[in-house]
DNA sequence: TGTCAAGGTGAATTATGATTCACCATAGAG
DNA sequence: CTCTATGGTGAATCATAATTCACCTTGACA
């Protein structure tokens, strides 16, 4: 499974097939889901599961690296129409709301991704795609509160804090609420 | 095991350690640790922890229903004081920094009810305790309402919906600077 | 102190699930 | 059209855990 050359066609169509079906029965399941499981519902065997990728643990950190995949870009655009004139504190606001609705979807992957990856370790793609969110998000921050839109006291560590706790089980409109009131704690007075 | 007649003495010490073992291996190692390992630690046999507990979801329904029991007591003392003329929203933001200890220290007991207990069902004493508190916030919330020091838009199920979020894995000091950010968006202006 | 039911023991049983591997099938290069 | 390396198969193996149970121990009451 090298990145060497290319994979067969039908290789990669299971591939995808199998980390597709992977994310549908974690979300249903939960982490414990087996490797047969997901076999069946991919529609292959358990051993071409294997054939992809080492191990469990493997194939759920594959999962969700790839389901996060487009959170930092989402960061970076909204950080490059802050740039163009665009209100920072707007453009903050919904990065936020979209970035809750990307963690609210890939909820249960996380979770198991968090409990199959032992003592504590993360990912090193997940820990890149942090990154690139940290920087782009410090950027916006700064941009809006030199625009008065957001307390000057409130760092990149606070937004941190609050965004990592947000309501990830509650419906949509419960989580808009919640970002509403959490946001009114750090808007400029 | 009925509570027929009272426990023989070594019995219940049994039963006391045995709660607390898990407890700490809970902690320790997550929802899980093996029966075997709760045992061991607890230096009895295997058998001793199904003489106590019909099963291991039983044994773990136990251990989270003994360590919240205080926090439905502390909500109606934090009332009562109130009622006697304490400012109640001191008396709110109290009860909120401790009940967030409390969530914190149990946090793993609490995630390996929520994996163990089949479908999503509530053990009917974690049931009790949370009407128990409900009914007490919610008396403290219109309390603190009236005395002008809490927005009156704010309800019940927000007060719920901002604590259900709170970051669990983070040091104290993170905890409390996170919910002095997020009461600020609850505080009256 | 003697009795015996409550309490304790731990090897054995039963389940479940991850991972392996010897062998089969076929994309696709030549 | 032929090969053959790549990809697929799934029964078998290995490991881990929950739960049981036939048989000991011992608190505590008479």
């Amino acid at each position: 499974m090298s990145p060497q050359r290319p994979l067969r066609a039908d290789a990669a169509r299971n591939r995808a097939r199998i980390m597709a079906t992977a994310h549908e029965q974690i979300t249903e399941h939960g982490a414990g889901v087996s490797m047969e499981r997901i076999a069946a519902a991919s529609g292959v065997a358990v051993g071409t599961l294997y054939k992809h990728f080492p191990n469990k643990t493997d194939l759920v950190n594959a999962v969700i690296a790839a389901s996060f995949a487009p959170v930092a870009d989402d960061a970076e655009d909204s950080l490059r129409r802050a740039g163009q004139g665009a209100p920072a504190m707007e453009e903050l606001t919904g990065f936020l709301t979209r970035l809750m609705d990307t963690v609210a979807h890939n909820q249960a992957v996380k979770a198991a991704a968090h409990a199959l990856n032992t003592d504590h370790a993360v990912h090193p793609a997940m820990r890149d795609l942090e990154a690139r969110v940290t920087s782009a998000l410090g950027q916006l921050l700064r941009a809006a509160q030199a625009q008065g839109e957001l307390r000057t006291d409130c760092t990149v560590d606070d937004l941190y804090l609050v965004l990592s706790t947000f309501p990830t089980d509650q419906a949509p409109a419960a989580r808009v609420r919640w970002l509403a009131l959490v946001l009114t704690g750090l808007i400029a007075r």
